[in-house]
DNA sequence: AATAGTACTTGGCCATACATAGTACCTTTT
DNA sequence: AAAAGGTACTATGTATGGCCAAGTACTATT
């Protein structure tokens, strides 16, 4: 039970939630998302981004299209479905609710200290 | 994939920071914890909390001592260790990190919409 | 002695994040 | 045209934590 492993674990789930708002914005591909995903510093490698993108698709959350590239082999461009949008509305609830339990516990601490 | 079992996903790692903090303001038992986790809105089940205890302990960042019960069987109480309130510490910062790369990514969303 | 309630334990299941290696396609270089 | 390098995506196996469900043990009540 190291921190790196806690901060592993902090992140499940909440990276989904990250995925699914930054497609909801506009039609991006997998190094789109990584890019923005790194610029906000919540660190992700392709072989988490990936899979986690067919299982958004599987689940019918996201669809996409080949679009060709120019510098390179073609790519998919993610957009979100009907359920998709659905679920988000879903999730965005669960994190608010999430960071408020969190933030009445740890703030509880504070004013005693 | 639905919402129920992202829910669950989103939990990871956090519960772990949310039990530390409360075992740091004082000696508590698991029912006890199960009560401010329950008034947090933050559901939690026994079948959670022992194993996530047990891993606490054996990673020596509680430790607990039995005390009798006028009610019942005797109760485990538990204490922060030294290296508990390091790690405490160290887990704060992740989820600050957490919170703060998440609304960075989620509030772009809102002001495009 | 039997029952009910409280406290803690254990074993098995599932889903996600990750490391790592591999495939496929395109452009550039020679 | 063949080789080299980069980009995009795929596949496999491992570890971990949360949960369900059944079970153990102790105490007080009836």
């Amino acid at each position: 039970m190291n921190l790196e492993n806690t901060q592993v674990q902090m992140r499940k789930g909440i990276l989904e939630y990250c995925i699914l708002h930054i497609i909801s914005r506009g039609e991006v591909y997998a190094s789109d998302m990584l890019d923005e995903l790194t610029a906000a510093r919540m660190i992700v490698v392709e072989g988490t981004l990936y899979p986690l993108l067919t299982r958004l698709k599987n689940a019918g959350l996201v669809e996409y299209k080949w679009v060709e590239s120019k510098s390179g082999p073609p790519r998919k461009y993610y957009t979100l479905t009907e359920t998709g949008s659905h679920f988000l509305s879903g999730l965005t609830e669960t994190w608010e609710e999430l960071v408020h339990s969190t933030n009445q516990i740890t703030q509880k601490s504070k004013t005693i200290v």
